[in-house]
DNA sequence: TGACTATCCGGATCAGTGATCCATATATTC
DNA sequence: GAATATATGGATCACTGATCCGGATAGTCA
């Protein structure tokens, strides 16, 4: 790569995550062009969808959740890992509104330039989700793919202004549905150890 | 209202309706006006935005829901009566493919044409969630806003291809979770009465 | 029956979107 | 310094929702 051009995608890649921070995964593209001095036609040639710009833009991210993941299976209980990390990838979610439609949308189209990272998140939450369920701490019926469903629920929640108050207490509502196995006891803190205070 | 007036008002209501279903509710207005052998102006005199339209085009729908939980609030248990409407308002969105990103936004903004219809939707679901609180039935640190939320996410669900296939069962989880009361059974089938067999 | 007017209609147009083409400008190489 | 391979961005296309306004028509009154 030419190293003007290197330095054009750099440039970009920049604007583009200030934009998105701001407007959302839905921001103008145009604008972003505008923003850095480039025509249109040069951040579609860099990038030749939306998606694109966003897996660059995103996988940085990606990595590190799964990162984190791999360390929380050392270093935490399985509740705990699998709760703060579930917690983790919301909150991350917010930075980039409307990154989840995306998201469920790249997870089952093999051509997505997001597919890729969106399975290795898939799967770090299925080996936390595994790791919990055979310790007997999360309920024996869901499996990765519903985790991630649940994960986008949440993270979609917190895209709506109306809903988005809501998006904490009800992720306690979720967790104590994953968390909810047969075998635990009635006690209400000892069920949801992990609630906050 | 001219009789002429009329006529294109009740066809162009009838041709969306099929038009939304079709393909959603980002359905080109453009279209509609071409399949019902109107011009785009004439759509948009009658229904000055898309959510005037869908608005005209739901509100039966909304009706009915609400009514619903007015007779399940006479003829059915606390908890059958609750889990049995949330089942059916998150059926009756998978009609119209991406209605709950508008009613999200509708249900905080007093200007918006649905505003009303999702104000009283919300209203009904509190009125039975309150009930099965009363009976201990349902958790009690949620209320109406939460509830209304939770139908939004699930059936947010039924509208990503990727996610909904877990969409019947995630709903089975989330209602466990509402259900789930500090007092209850320690019996899976006991606390789970309304689980699908 | 015939004319008049308030109302309704829809083609033309506008600003916005993402995408594509291609002549021009420039970095790199020889 | 010249040649060439590559990057660039303005112009353009099809599409979106929205708006304007001249022309068509329905309902009314004589």
């Amino acid at each position: 790569m030419r190293a003007d051009a290197r330095k054009n995608r750099d440039h970009l890649l920049a604007v583009a995550g200030t934009a998105v921070t701001e407007q959302g995964v839905d921001v103008s593209l145009r604008d972003i062009a505008r923003r850095a001095d480039v025509g249109l036609a040069t951040l579609l040639r860099h990038f030749p969808t939306r998606e694109a710009l966003l897996d660059a833009l995103l996988r940085t991210s990606f990595d590190e959740l799964a990162a984190q993941a791999a360390e929380l299976e050392t270093l935490s209980s399985p509740e705990d890992a699998l709760v703060s990390w579930l917690r983790d990838c919301v909150a991350w979610t917010t930075e980039y509104r409307g990154v989840t439609v995306l998201m469920a949308a790249a997870i089952e189209d093999t051509e997505s330039a997001l597919h890729a990272s969106c399975v290795t998140l898939r799967a770090a939450g299925a080996r936390l989700l595994t790791r919990a369920q055979a310790a007997g701490m999360a309920r024996s019926d869901i499996d990765g793919a519903d985790l991630f469903a649940l994960v986008a629920m949440l993270a979609w929640l917190g895209d709506q202004h109306s809903l988005a108050p809501r998006a904490d207490h009800l992720f306690e509502v979720v967790a104590s549905a994953i968390l909810t196995s047969a075998g635990s006891s009635d006690a209400e803190e000892e069920r949801r150890p992990w609630a906050r205070s």
